[in-house]
Formats: C-alpha cells, structure tokens, sequence
DNA sequence: GCGTTATATAACCGAATGGTTCTATACAAC
DNA sequence: GTTGTATAGAACCATTCGGTTATATAACGC
C-alpha cells in the first residue's frame, strides 16, 4: 500500500528540507514536472551541484525520477512531508498558547505555594 | 508584539530538527521546563555535547534559557515550530491527492489539448 | 558512427557538524 | 575561603556538506 516514504526518516527529511535551493526546488516540483536543466535554470550553482541536491531530496523521499529520452524528470513526493506536518503538529499547543504559557503556569504555582505556605504557618 | 522568533529562518530550524537528540530534548521540554543535567540524562553522550545541542536549538529560537542558582534551565518556545507547520502545510494537497495526482493531471491536460486541437481544424 | 544534449560520477576543497577531553566559570553550601 | 556542583568554552578530531571542475555515460539527431 504505502508504496513510497517506506525508507524515510525524519533525519533525513529534516536535514533535506534545511537547505533553501533543495525547498525551492519542492517549490518548483509542486508546479509539476521538471527536468534537471529546467530546475538548474534559477540558480547560480553548477548542474552538478544540483543533481547531488536531487540525489538528498530523493534519498529522503522527497522526490522521484523516471526516465524520458536523455532527461530524468523529477516528481514531488510529499510523503515525508505529512510526516513532517504531523510531527509539528503535536507541539501546536505550545505555540497556540503563547511563549509564556510555562512561566504563567510556574507564577501561579509559586504564588499557590506561597499562599499555602502563609496559611500554614499562621 | 512578536518577540521570539525574529531571527528564525526555515534554514536554521530544520537544520536543528535534523537531529534525533534534539528532537528529543524538544520532546522532553514539552512536559516541562528542564536543566541540562537533566536533560543529558537519556543520552550516552558527554555533557558539553548536550550543550552545544542546546545551542543550536537557542540559536535556532526553540528554546529560552533563564538562570536559576548554578543551573541554566531550558523552555520550549514553539514559534519555529509553527513555521515548520505552516510551510508543509502548503503541501498538503500534494500528499492528500496521493502521487499519482500530477500524472493523471497532465495526462487530462494533454487531453484536453489534443481534443481541442481536433475542434480547432476542423 | 559522430556530434550534441542531458545527466551522473569522481576527485577535490573549505567550512560546518557532532563528538570527545580538559579546563574555566558561577554559584551554593559549609 | 574551600569544596562541590552545574554549565560553558576551548581545542581537537573525523565525518559530512555544499560547492567546484573535469570526465563519463546515455540517448537522440543526423
């Protein structure tokens, strides 16, 4: 069933995504189809340089390659994405409920505390 | 207003996230505010290797470090973390649609050319 | 077969990464 | 002030990364 994304990795994933010509790459593939030389077009960097980021985004899944004459066109694969999505996702409540959810929830332990603590001794 | 998260970039946070102990220690701050010592205390490596960890994570704005007596502890800060959600979300249909979506969808492209071509001459 | 086009591979380079050990700093407790 | 504890920093090392240039492979057009 799960054809694609059987040998992905969060690691990978991550560590592909974390280099921006390989994200507009994604970005480019999204449109559909593109072959090496179409996807090396917006970049001041050697073809090979782009196919060795083509070889990370596929080793993490990301992408797909068939075969037409002399070009090997690339195809999204956003598999590992979901993956990715749904691991921030669980954190979603940390950002929903602002950056000082942890110091409110601490203050007004300590001040409980302290309350306690003023009622205990009298 | 937006406080934390000035300097984070997609490049920094995924770069940091590619990395499975400190996924780990962002997993551990979700259940709370911690110090390094504890933190360390999972992982088979050296101390000064969780420190750096937890400099790249602060670097990359996932976590705050405050002092309390000789410890430093850590929170999550979860701002990157949407970041992430947000910019894989954008793919969303992609995944959903499964990977065969771009095919087919040329495919009737093309189709769809070819039969108004035929309309057109004749 | 021959040249052209598209892509991959190899060899190399400098910088960054993830780990180590050893040492320094900061604070607490005595 | 000395000792202990928590953490950071420096120096080092092997590996990986992102780039280069030069070369090899593969398929097409003639």
């Amino acid at each position: 069933m799960v054809l694609y994304n059987v040998r992905a990795n969060l690691n990978e994933t991550f560590a592909a995504l974390a280099d921006p010509t390989r994200r507009a790459i994604l970005a480019r593939l999204a449109c559909g189809e593109a072959a090496v030389m179409e996807l090396a077009k917006p970049f001041r960097i050697s073809q090979p340089a782009v196919s060795k980021h083509l070889k990370v985004l596929e080793r993490a899944g990301l992408i797909v390659r068939s075969r037409k004459a002399q070009s090997r066109p690339c195809r999204l694969r956003a598999g590992p994405l979901k993956e990715v999505a749904d691991w921030a996702e669980r954190y979603r409540r940390y950002w929903e409920q602002g950056f000082e959810r942890l110091d409110a929830y601490l203050g007004k332990l300590q001040r409980l505390e302290k309350a306690h603590a003023r009622k205990s001794t009298k």
